[in-house]
DNA sequence: TCTGGGGTCCTAGGACCC
DNA sequence: TCTGGGGTCCTAGGACCC
């Protein structure tokens, strides 16, 4: 039997969730994400917003220059949104056996065979987003279609608040007057390759023969996109896979040349990692160091342990030797950080008890506060900017 | 314009082993 | 003395995604 797959977005999630809960920034517009005159990047914007040619990843400094001045500026509540998250999580698992959530905002389920108990995909498609608008109050865009792809380009094609079913025999016109960033693993450097090659669209890329596409995009990327060109991919939904690694970093609000400043920062990067490891009940065997230097010039350099550890000194001692074993010396930091990946087979949750925290108290977000006021303190003009996580 | 943070996956060279 | 081919691990970087 063909498979149906369903996929769920929310709409400007973020800023959504902040109008919801602050009805006198409804009708406005919303950034959320770095505080003005910061370094950083809007996470999300409010639909009021995008009218000014506002985007998700665009720079703070040049929202605000277009945005008018009724414009709220916030700062993630990442606890927040996360739990409105797992609500529509869990009423989602309510309608289909299996869920994947994909992040914060976005899902897969399987529809496939619901037809006989639901009715015809528009109907399982309006009963989620009735269902999601009960449980939550926000509004989402579904898509259904024979695989992920088209289930997720469906999603995006009638935003917001979007509803659009795909059939089989439809796809290869739903797809071919797409431009190339339809396609899953087309960023802009294969977008750059293709558009040297005269294509525009997906039917532009449908034309060429599989051969030329390996060619210009190598092996496996070539022969993902002419799949994908052609309607064909994934179809499968598993429910949530286990992470790989656990990061933290930060950007410096101006470039840090000062070592302790930047020890300091990969100190509490390791309490961050640590925690969050042993919370995990994982042990990890390489520890990576992160550094952008002034400009904008990223490095990584990484280490693998000669035992698994989820212990804040092992990760920090590792960090700082690649630290200093580098030859960066004396050039302008603009960001640092570290993670932890590697996971150790069997973690032995007796050994993780065991494992050295040098943190002061609570996990909580106040903790990770404190710390980064008491690297304020302490180096005045180098403040460390909280974190933030980039939506649609 | 001046570019966050947290991730995944792939590639490619070199070391090392058989 | 000069020389295979394959497999795996380690490391660095990069493209991409949300």
């Amino acid at each position: 039997m063909p498979r149906l797959v369903m996929h769920i977005d929310l709409d400007a999630f973020y800023t959504a969730v902040e109008q919801r809960d602050h009805p006198a920034w409804r009708g406005r517009p919303l950034i959320v994400g770095a505080a003005p005159g910061r370094r950083g990047v809007v996470a999300t914007c409010s639909y009021e917003a995008r009218r000014f040619g506002v985007h998700s990843a665009m720079p703070i400094s040049e929202a605000v220059r277009r945005l008018p001045a009724e414009t709220v500026y916030v700062r993630p509540n990442m606890a927040r949104y996360a739990e409105v998250s797992r609500e529509i999580m869990r009423v989602l698992g309510t309608l289909a056996p299996v869920v994947e959530p994909v992040s914060i905002d976005e899902a897969y389920l399987d529809v496939s065979g619901l037809e006989r108990l639901v009715g015809p995909p528009e109907v399982v498609a309006r009963r989620t987003k009735a269902a999601i608008r009960e449980a939550v109050g926000l509004t989402a865009s579904v898509g259904i279609g024979p695989n992920r792809l088209i289930a997720k380009l469906a999603s995006d094609a009638r935003k917001p608040d979007g509803l659009l079913v795909v059939r089989p025999e439809e796809v290869r016109a739903f797809l071919d007057p797409m431009p190339l960033a339809a396609l899953r693993g087309v960023g802009a450097v294969t977008a750059r390759r293709l558009e040297q090659a005269g294509l525009r669209t997906v039917g532009d890329v449908r034309s060429r023969p599989l051969e030329e596409l390996r060619r210009r995009l190598g092996a496996r990327t070539g022969t993902q996109v002419h799949l994908q060109s052609n309607g064909i991919a994934d179809d499968r939904v598993h429910p949530a896979t286990e992470r790989q690694s656990i990061s933290k970093e930060t950007t410096f609000a101006e470039d840090v040349e000062d070592s302790d400043v930047l020890r300091d920062t990969l100190r509490w990067a390791a309490q961050e990692v640590g925690y969050l490891a042993r919370h995990d009940a994982r042990k990890g065997t390489v520890v990576t160091l992160k550094i952008r230097l002034h400009p904008f010039e990223t490095h990584t350099r990484s280490r693998t342990l000669a035992a698994p550890s989820a212990d804040d000194r092992v990760i920090f001692d590792a960090a700082w030797d690649l630290y200093r074993a580098d030859t960066h010396a004396g050039r302008a930091v603009r960001l640092i950080g570290l993670g932890l990946s590697g996971w150790a087979q069997a973690p032995v949750q007796s050994d993780l008890f065991a494992e050295i925290d040098t943190r002061e108290q609570d996990p909580a977000d106040d903790r990770l506060d404190a710390t980064l006021d008491a690297i304020r303190r302490r180096f005045g003009r180098h403040c460390i900017q909280r974190g933030l996580s980039r939506r649609p």
